[in-house]
DNA sequence: TTCAAGCGCTTGCATAATGCAATTAGTCTG
DNA sequence: CAGACTAATTGCATTATGCAAGCGCTTGAA
């Protein structure tokens, strides 16, 4: 979606950047999943990206400045995804689709965990997260705490109780 | 944008229903401009919004429960539109993105102010504004403070500052 | 060095969504 | 009843999405 400007409204802009069914569904990936390659990203789509949609959001978002890419010393044709500050900050406003998700969508248990944390939370866990994505992301100190890891492990102790409860 | 249910994560759901251009500029002018008919959305939309698509979003809104339209009892042919409840809660979303666009984006300083406003008042304040719009749009009690109306007036005081301005 | 595998996109094509502007259908008032 | 106003709907062109195949690049093994 090109961004054309049609009013100074923040939301308006805001909209006009990340308004669309696939930005902030990367932006998640890359930040909750720290999936950092065009393979991961396109592989482990929860929703089945399209491969040309995820290359469209990928090159319009580093354009616009909410990733950066750079080569992989590994590998040169592959790109290592990275956030940027902007794109860290939108930290509360991802907790808060998901806050909005879990209580008036049809979410899975799972799935939600992350959400559930977040909210519960607030603004001091956002803040802690963000600090370790600066760290993830942009070479920021590493943080005492890791808010990722505590979120993973919450999602995998979810899914090893969906999978026992599978079993009975 | 049909819900396709592609992943049960909150987040996804939510972009199902709302990851588009324009659904929440409509929730937003309902919610924050009170504009509550057809003919009031399309005439002062600031972003000129078209009327197939105006007609598409109210319908949708209306169809997954965010909107509700009763007839207008001076004009049949005229829908009210309400927020429902679940629509209220999208409140602390769009304060955030507000305070997103602000930050990240060249928004314009009078359409920034209820942003900027909601940002500094934090959840306190969202859950004011958030009763008062249960009162306009659900009939519950009126509270006792108007975030409407001091939004309101921040944004004309905002237009005024502006317009003595360019006078000079 | 060559070749094959793997990978990151790009492309072809069909469908869906958006946007402008004109038109239609419904409602009310004089 | 006719005309004005209003809420959509429609026609058409452009853009976006989505599936799947294909292309070009990079690397490692033979």
């Amino acid at each position: 979606m090109p961004q054309t400007g049609r009013s100074g409204c923040p939301i308006n802009l805001t909209l006009e950047q990340l308004g669309d069914r696939w930005s902030l569904i990367v932006i998640r990936d890359v930040m909750f999943g720290n999936r950092r390659s065009y393979g991961e990203l396109l592989a482990q789509s929860e929703e089945g990206i399209a491969s040309n949609i995820l290359a469209d959001r990928l090159k319009r978002l580093t354009a616009s400045g909410l990733l950066t890419r750079r080569p992989d010393p590994k590998h040169r044709q592959k790109g290592i995804y990275s956030l940027t500050e902007a794109a860290i900050q939108l930290v509360p406003l991802l907790a808060h689709m998901g806050a909005w998700g879990r209580r008036h969508t049809r979410s899975s248990k799972e799935l939600s965990v992350r959400a559930e944390l977040l909210e519960k939370g607030g603004a001091p866990l956002w803040n802690a997260f963000m600090d370790e994505l600066r760290h993830l992301h942009l070479g920021a100190p590493r943080p005492a705490r890791s808010v990722f890891g505590e979120l993973q492990a919450a999602y995998e102790k979810a899914l090893a109780r969906r999978a026992r409860y599978a079993q009975d």
